[in-house]
DNA sequence: AAAAAGGGGAAGTGGG
DNA sequence: TCCCACTTCCCCTTTT
């Protein structure tokens, strides 16, 4: 009954949201391109048409706040939510469900219908109103809407000012997915590749006239014209400040800035992004390990894999618990399988040369060196494999897969018979030859591994700032230089100092506002404590590594 | 003289 | 809970 009542419940829902589509054809920010209809006709006069003809859809590329108290209109999915609530509570009622105990306050009705009433303008509602609406929403509504909606709302309680901010926050984020669904789109519709880093310079004057055109179509051939005069490559626009942007885009520079750090945003094995989610696997992967070895030496009466006559194998996940028993069959098939596959893996940064150049520099972290295990095993040629998270298993857009296991790279069989379906052959990956390897244990119970401490894997200042000073092959060398650089002495420049700083803070993560005067503050602690990393100049701008930290 | 930068105390933050 | 490596704020001093 409850199941039928949830069915039509959906169909209520998706009725409810397609007429709600169109009407919510109105709910839309600013849009440039309605200001510029002659915008479509753009195209090169010397080369022919750079583009196919698109409605190209143009949006800010930042939202600002409501006011306060301003009426706002609402969005769709937050419609759908509320309309949810209440076609659900309508239908409930009729049907007289009996286990719905509770109907949803006539109040919270009102307003949903106030709300939807008014061709989806939201009146001002008070904060408790917010709140009880979106735990209404959430309790009579199984819609991901009402639950976003709720997530938005509920941990701010009573502190919510209006519901305009929660809209806010959900026009946001909703912008974010258009905007990212805009630039798969773009890339498709002019065949550019979908990491800015890979553009040729062609591509890269496509990408700023698509941009120009969606942002201000009278000035779109001028810029086109510029990007052509001069060509620049998708790598070197990555690398562009606003303000070097300025030259090719004159005042829209912020926007085409903002524009190209969404665009690069998780891209290219050089972003900051793809290194923390890198560094993420990295743990991932020694904690992993960590668990694996303990189980391995856990089990100290390890029989041969001869023994093996009559296994129900299941290759799970090694427990964390060390003092978890696996059956003796199962640990050793286990074993001959991690060690085979594993082992490779564990002594060899998995990453290409120049992600782990990168990864390297950038959290100083060396690769786990793994004991060498206490019997021999053959390896299975893993040349060209790439390890675990080998760069084959990086997508074509820079990105890490999110669904990597161990296991996923190599096919391998174990055919072992099912408990529960003799005859039945599990397959599993990779081929492996269990051969009785020759055990020498010593008594007693294995010691539980120790590792030691992973190295503090936290952004180092100095680090970035000694990084930067020995790069002058890249940008570095316009915001700082070594001045003297066997006495370690370098210096800032004085109208990128910030803009350094800035980095300094987009490195270090969370940190959006980092000023030149605060990561000079650190620096200067670096004079002080035990180690001293620098010895304080006065002079301005300039800074002095002790010999120690020289590079 | 004014602005920019340096210096440093103190409290706070976030991750290990 | 503690520690580290900053970060933030603030106020004073020094340099340009």
């Amino acid at each position: 009954m409850q199941q039928q009542s949830s069915l039509d419940f959906s169909c209520a829902v998706r009725a409810r949201q397609s007429s709600l589509i169109q009407q919510n054809n109105r709910h839309t920010l600013d849009h440039p391109a309605r200001s510029h209809p002659q915008q479509a006709k753009l195209a090169n006069p010397q080369h022919g048409p750079l583009f196919p003809e698109a409605s190209s859809s143009s949006q800010p590329y930042q939202l600002q706040p409501p006011p306060v108290r301003q009426r706002t209109v609402l969005p769709q999915n937050i419609q759908v939510a509320l309309s949810a609530a209440v076609l659900y509570q309508q239908q409930q009622q009729q049907q007289q469900q009996p286990y719905l105990q509770q109907a949803p306050s006539t109040s919270v009705r009102h307003q949903a219908h106030n709300m939807l009433g008014n061709e989806g303008h939201v009146m001002d509602l008070s904060p408790s109103s917010v709140t009880s609406l979106a735990s209404e929403l959430s309790e009579y509504s199984d819609d991901s809407c009402s639950k976003e909606f709720t997530t938005l709302t509920t941990p701010l309680g009573s502190d919510v000012p209006t519901l305009d901010w929660v809209i806010y926050k959900m026009m946001e984020r909703e912008k974010t997915q258009q905007l990212h669904r805009e630039k798969i789109e773009t890339c498709h519709l002019y065949e550019l590749p979908i990491d800015p880093w890979k553009w040729t310079s062609t591509e890269v004057t496509k990408w700023a006239t698509w941009f120009m055109r969606k942002t201000n179509p009278t000035t779109a051939q001028d810029v086109t014209t510029t990007f052509e005069n001069s060509p620049i490559t998708g790598e070197s626009l990555a690398h562009f400040s606003e303000t070097e942007l300025k030259q090719y885009f004159g005042e829209l520079s912020s926007q085409a800035h903002e524009c190209l750090r969404l665009w690069l945003e998780g891209m290219s094995p050089r972003g900051y992004d793809i290194q923390r989610h890198l560094l993420d696997l990295e743990r991932s992967k020694q904690t992993m390990l960590e668990q694996l070895i303990d189980v391995m030496n856990h089990n100290d009466s390890i029989s041969p894999a001869s023994e093996v006559e009559n296994p129900s194998v299941t290759l799970t996940p090694p427990h964390s618990d060390y003092d978890v028993p696996l059956s003796s069959s199962s640990d050793d098939a286990f074993r001959n399988v991690i060690v085979q596959h594993i082992k490779p893996e564990y002594t060899a940064f998995p990453f290409s040369e120049h992600c782990m150049s990168e990864y390297q520099n950038h959290y100083n972290i060396t690769p786990l060196k793994c004991p060498e295990p206490p019997y021999h095993q053959t390896q299975p040629d893993m040349s060209g494999s790439g390890g675990i998270f080998g760069p084959e298993t990086i997508g074509p857009d820079g990105m890490v897969p999110d669904n990597l296991g161990p296991f996923i790279d190599k096919e391998y069989k174990l055919d072992i018979e099912s408990d529960d379906e003799p005859g039945k052959l599990f397959t599993v990956k990779e081929e492996i030859h269990i051969e009785p390897p020759p055990i020498k244990r010593k008594r007693g119970r294995p010691r539980k591994p120790r590792f030691p401490k992973q190295k503090r894997d936290q952004p180092i200042l100095y680090k970035f700032i000694l990084k930067h000073l020995n790069n002058p092959s890249g940008d570095s060398g316009k915001y700082l230089n070594w001045v003297n650089k066997p006495e370690g002495l370098f210096r800032f420049y004085s109208a990128r100092k910030d803009e350094f700083a800035e980095m300094w803070g987009r490195f270090k993560g969370k940190r959006e506002h980092m000023t030149y005067q605060n990561m000079a503050r650190a620096l200067r602690n670096y004079t002080r404590g035990n180690r001293k990393i620098m010895t304080s100049v006065r002079k301005k701008l300039h800074y002095k590594f002790t010999p120690l930290f020289i590079q």
